[in-house]
DNA sequence: CACAATACTGAACATTCATTCAGTATTATA
DNA sequence: TATAATACTGAATGAATGTTCAGTATTGTG
């Protein structure tokens, strides 16, 4: 590797490392382009020479927090041997990413603003399809392998989504374990429901 | 009443319903003070003569929909026999509800953002408790009456706020009957689960 | 070495936006 | 009617900040 190139990828590291710090504390918004400059010591126009924008910087660091979450699922996935277990192992490791990944709170904020740029709206549509792809597969799985009731997958991929990313938002407020907890429960109701007579 | 108090109390409802509608619309950072002015006709000088600020405008709101909510709850409860009927009547306002729900994301997006004073800090953390509250006592309430399973009611209440605040996320990208549809489904899989052999 | 490509600087630019305030219009009061 | 109180105007302010760009430094290449 070139040192032009050992270099680029270096500076970019940096900055991306400190703007997820940054973002993190204060987030989206509250983070200038100076508070990076800053942190980094190196200029604004280099910070634009690496990424394209704020807002690039910003879904750079979510998709890159993505791969790396589908690379560590990849390998965590083989250790459950039914969908059930998937599914509570799923919760568990979002309930402790999340915990070390205070970025949830900008990456909310950031969705949550709505006057973006069409092309922006596409990559944060990716994004969110991603995860509920990711879903749809899963529960697909348990279906077919009879351990859930055949149901409409893509509505249910929504609702687990839905009911993860709310969790997520009351999670910021909780200690680890009740954090945890949180998400057991939730995934026991999702999957058993809290209505007395069963069907 | 005076006069001029009558033409207070109008250009107050005026500026209220217009940063309502503007707010659930675009979100609270969003939303100008200018954005205001444009929608109510009357200038930004008014709107601060009227409301200490733009925080304190959208407290003012969130504070008056609260009170809205609690008696239009107070009327529409009435019509649900159980408290099942209640879960699924509730489901079905927040989905087709156009205005107070959206308001719901203004309000996170105004509470995650950069610090505010405490006494605003506090104001709002009160208002999401009631939320919570609010579920928690329709929970109750199904267990007493022998409708739903005796169990962690406060953890209950808060993964039904979850699952109902993200579904208002996606339902932004939703067709009414879509989104009824994902209400529904969600209430089903809150009440009955998705696994196949119940407990 | 010469020239091109790449990496980087940082001041300047352009825009947005909450808030203020001097001044005007309208209404109440005595 | 005179004066005080209230309702309102809208331009100005000042601060924050994303982005650009002309120019410089460093590294690759032939």
């Amino acid at each position: 590797m070139n040192k032009k190139q050992q270099q680029t990828e270096q500076t970019k590291k940096k900055i991306a490392d400190a703007a997820r710090s940054m973002f993190a504390q204060k987030g989206y918004k509250a983070t200038s382009i100076e508070d990076i400059v800053k942190a980094t010591g190196c200029s604004a126009g280099n910070i634009y020479y690496h990424f394209k924008s704020k807002e690039g910087l910003f879904l750079y660091l979510i998709e890159d927090w993505n791969r790396e979450w589908d690379q560590t699922w990849l390998v965590k996935e083989k250790q459950y041997a039914t969908t059930i277990d998937k599914l509570y192992g799923m919760a568990e490791y979002l309930a402790l990413d999340q915990l070390s990944h205070p970025l949830t709170k900008a990456a909310n904020e950031f969705f949550n603003n709505s006057e973006k740029a069409p092309d922006v709206e596409e990559r944060i549509h990716v994004i969110v399809q991603g995860y509920i792809d990711f879903n749809r597969q899963l529960l697909q799985q348990g279906i077919d392998n009879q351990e859930l009731e055949a149901a409409n997958v893509s509505g249910l991929a929504i609702i687990l989504d839905s009911l993860l990313f709310g969790l997520n938002q009351h999670s910021r407020r909780m200690e680890r374990e009740e954090t945890l907890a949180a998400y057991r429960l939730a995934m026991d109701v999702f999957l058993h429901g809290i209505a007395k007579s069963t069907r």
